[in-house]
DNA sequence: GTCTATAGCCAGATAGAC
DNA sequence: GTCTATCTGGCTATAGAC
């Protein structure tokens, strides 16, 4: 017990596909590659998943499936606005400070490839805003923020959270900053994003 | 006069590798689809770039060329911190507006390569955020604005600025806006982002 | 289910005529 | 300088033994 290997020749290809396409994007990635890293014959690849664009695929629902749900929850939870930001941008980076691959990832796979995004939106778990939005501008009509468009505020909120990640070596080689001091600057995130979200929108007494 | 063209095929074939290599990445791009869109016979490529990775390496250097200048300008301009913050999203938003794959290609690059930033460090118009980062500390320290680290009220900007193109197809499906509107809501960031901005971290008479 | 060997294709690169 | 034709290597995918 405690040590639940998986030895499961299935699940295993997944983790090693997740591992390469992540890093090398799905052209840039080899089937070879991804056979070394999960230690097992290149045939089995094709024998479990078919072929390269299945394997894929089923990498990236993994990865998207893993992304989503996290903000979408949050955004329909009855927390109030400012709760819902700090719960947001807080979980967020920790989430993707565990997986930092993942959404320049997705984020890349839906640019070579944007009318993926129309089947996503009908699967569950697909984000609303609605919600949130409703929060918002009850928030603006009563005076208690300052006004904002909800869209806007919500591509910041998710701007703030997610760009330093997808940027990060640009934004190391701009900041001067070695790895260990950027990831404490990351880590400083977690609460810095908030209150500055915080600050540009509400009203001070 | 007016139309000059330049029938320069060096030049052609970059502007066309341009078009394709952004749009497709190193791996994702043919050098067929190259030669095509430049209307020329494929072995040309070679013979005036080798190959391909230097002919990408010429694509990239000019696009990294167009924006990392229009950075470092401003920030070491001597604008006011927040007029400086005016300047870079303003223009900056404009910029990208009309260069949409710029961003995310650069980006993407220097994520599969992340070593190339240190040669692009040491080269002239790199971006540095000296100037800016004492700016912000004077503030801070007169308390004429809220404490905020400098790199993170950088990387906000940076963040604010760039991110919704990069990841435009995702936010179009979050926020449920078509074209169109998501065009318009760019539009409307020019202002809305260093509004935002300057919100965050001025301090209330 | 897992392996070895190989088919088949495609894309980058080059040779050589004009 | 520009073209056609071709080589070469590498990669996905499969056939077939175990």
């Amino acid at each position: 017990m405690g040590n639940i290997e998986e030895n499961n020749t299935e699940a295993t290809i997944l983790e090693a596909a997740k591992r390469v396409f992540l890093r090398k994007g799905l052209f840039g990635a080899r089937m070879q590659e991804i056979a070394n890293d999960a230690g097992i014959n290149k045939a089995l690849l094709h024998y479990y998943y078919r072929s390269k664009q299945k394997l894929f695929e089923a990498v990236f629902k993994q990865a998207f499936g893993l992304m989503a749900p996290r903000i979408n929850n949050v955004l329909n939870s009855d927390l109030e606005l400012e709760d819902k930001i700090i719960s947001l941008t807080q979980n967020y980076i920790s989430f993707v400070i565990k997986h930092p691959y993942l959404p320049s990832f997705v984020i890349q796979e839906l640019n070579s490839n944007p009318d993926f995004v129309a089947t996503l939106i009908s699967e569950d778990h697909f984000p609303n805003i609605t919600v949130f939005r409703n929060q918002v501008n009850q928030l603006v009509a009563a005076e208690k923020i300052k006004p904002i468009d909800p869209n806007q505020l919500f591509i910041n909120v998710i701007s703030l959270t997610i760009f330093p990640f997808i940027a990060a070596p640009l934004l190391k080689g701009f900041t001067r900053l070695d790895d260990k001091a950027y990831k404490q600057l990351i880590e400083d995130r977690k609460v810095e994003v908030s209150n500055f979200i915080i600050n540009a929108i509400k009203i001070e007494k």
